[in-house]
DNA sequence: CTGAAAGCGCTTACAG
DNA sequence: CTGAAAGCGCTTACAG
């Protein structure tokens, strides 16, 4: 049914030999200008395509890049990271294939059956997968925004950052706004562990941590709990987090930024619209997708690795997080 | 490197085919218990996978299903239903290749390609593109979300309820806030005429269209265009455009609901922390997942289709339009 | 400059 | 109950 390399070599009266020279450019064998010619026209008119199963199997390896992504939900920051990133990729004839580290059946079985290229590690990978893919020959670029180049883990980066803006605008006493979806839980815990060395480091108290779902009920719960603690600043795990906070602030009969602070984090355009608008922590996703595509590429092509993009988080301060 | 069946044979003291035949559990032949014990404690302890690729080449077709996005942003919704989709297919032991159509290569090059289960089309496919793939023998299974059980078009049934449910209020003129990204034109045009439809339906004048960009600036221009044509709701694109509008409102020195009623689409989380809480219409997206796999599996089995969710669209009635 | 042949790893008629 | 052999579609030494 489907037209193979053998039917484009008959109805151009070459072999498959010649045929797979002229469509591959294979450099180091020269064909005459009339037989390439002949060769594109037809495989063109016959509608073409190599079959990848075939490729695969000969070379050994698939041109599909495998992105192992956490068991946590994606937010609109991983989504634009990982289209930006598949885009990159299609340009140089690789797909995607986005794998959701649900623990359905072991990573090991995957990429074995998929034979990947390069595997994209959003989370991290367990030893044993890590071995085996080493012993397979299967680099892994490592996604996981681990580290941070101040050498300070990326997510506790994210959390100082946010600390320091809010003592930056009087703020003596930190709340944390983590979130009850357990899938969140080790990634928040970088977080908050940020958030509490900053306060560390700036002589304030430890921060009083709250996990709230997105309803206006955990909201409220968590605001008089901060309130009998004192609080007036909370940092929120994201945006989203930090909107529940804001009305849970309002259903509580207090005011932000008066009574309490709130920044997020992500940026998210929702931010602005909020009432007060929503102080956030972006994290320049285009730049971080950008240089996560290079590395992607570096080790496709054996290259050296792309310089690190340098900062990428900047806080975006609204009337959420005023001074007082 | 890898271990193949070759391998599992050999440590096993059979051939290939037994070692197949007891790994497939391949109906209708009888292998020994002390065989069959042996080949399955051999391969599980080789960690023998079987390779995809080869397996492909074999049967012409993968265990792959594509699923085929439109060019535009994955929102939240379409973001949960890829993912409980796949989900129910790794069950299967099928893994989903996402591709985004962006027309950076032809979708023919890509299904040929990949030769993959089955296509699940979330945008539409060209013509030349569907009559390839039905003379490839590969199903599609049509996830555009275009007829509505009713008849009607999905989309324009969105656009339907919103009005009626501003209409049902007590309002009159009706204001459409569409979006400004070209790539959502086309699903955006299907909401504004079921908008449309509405009004005309109930005798009201067509609605007043602006589109906006997610910027305060941008609905304070579109609020102020409403505003002189008499417009008392709005029906939104989605619900952060929104929650834009919202804002537009307030930067304008109006109130919501009172001068304006509006309403979005999706009930994001957040729509409920606005103020005021924003209306919208909930997509039920886990129903909607759970038929499309029953679709695609149905497609799969070559099973009967599933009956249709029934109507998945409800109103989520909250403060930004309250009757007046 | 071009072709015949081998082999990637699998499954499945076909023999025994 | 088990094995030897062919073939899926491709690429690439190796001959000519």
């Amino acid at each position: 049914m489907a037209v193979t390399s053998a039917d484009v070599a008959r109805a151009s009266g070459v072999s498959r030999t010649t045929v797979s020279y002229v469509l591959n450019a294979t450099p180091g064998v020269t064909i005459s200008d009339a037989t390439r010619a002949r060769v594109l026209e037809t495989a063109a008119r016959l509608g073409y395509a190599p079959s990848a199963a075939a490729r695969t199997l000969r070379a050994g390896r698939s041109d599909l890049v495998l992105a192992v992504l956490p068991d946590w939900p994606i937010g609109p920051v991983l989504d634009d990271l990982l289209e930006q990133l598949a885009d990159v990729l299609a340009e140089r004839g690789l797909a995607m294939l986005v794998h959701h580290g649900r623990g359905t059946r072991p990573m090991a079985a995957l990429w074995r059956a998929v034979q990947p290229r390069t595997v994209v590690a959003f989370a991290e990978l367990a030893e044993s997968d890590l071995r085996a893919l080493a012993q397979a020959g299967i680099q892994v670029v490592d996604a996981s925004g681990g580290a941070h180049e101040t050498g300070e883990d990326a997510q506790a980066h994210i959390g100082r950052l946010q600390v320091e803006h809010l003592a930056a605008g009087g703020r003596r006493r930190i709340g944390w706004a983590g979130t009850t979806d357990a899938r969140l839980a080790e990634f928040a815990a970088r977080r908050l562990e940020g958030v509490a060395g900053a306060c560390a480091g700036l002589g304030l108290e430890p921060p009083v941590a709250c996990d709230l779902d997105l309803t206006a009920a955990s909201a409220e719960r968590a605001v008089r709990a901060w309130r009998a603690a004192g609080v007036d600043a909370v940092a929120a795990y994201n945006d989203e987090v930090g909107l529940a906070v804001l009305a849970g602030v309002r259903a509580a009969g207090l005011a932000v930024p008066d009574d309490v602070a709130v920044i997020g984090v992500d940026d998210v355009p929702v931010a602005a619209f909020a009432c007060p608008p929503l102080s956030s922590v972006d994290q320049a996703i285009g730049r971080h997708a950008a240089y996560l595509a290079a590395c992607t590429l570096a080790v496709l092509d054996g290259g050296p690795a792309p310089a690190p993009p340098g900062d990428l988080h900047t806080v975006v301060a609204r009337a959420s997080s005023a001074a007082r």
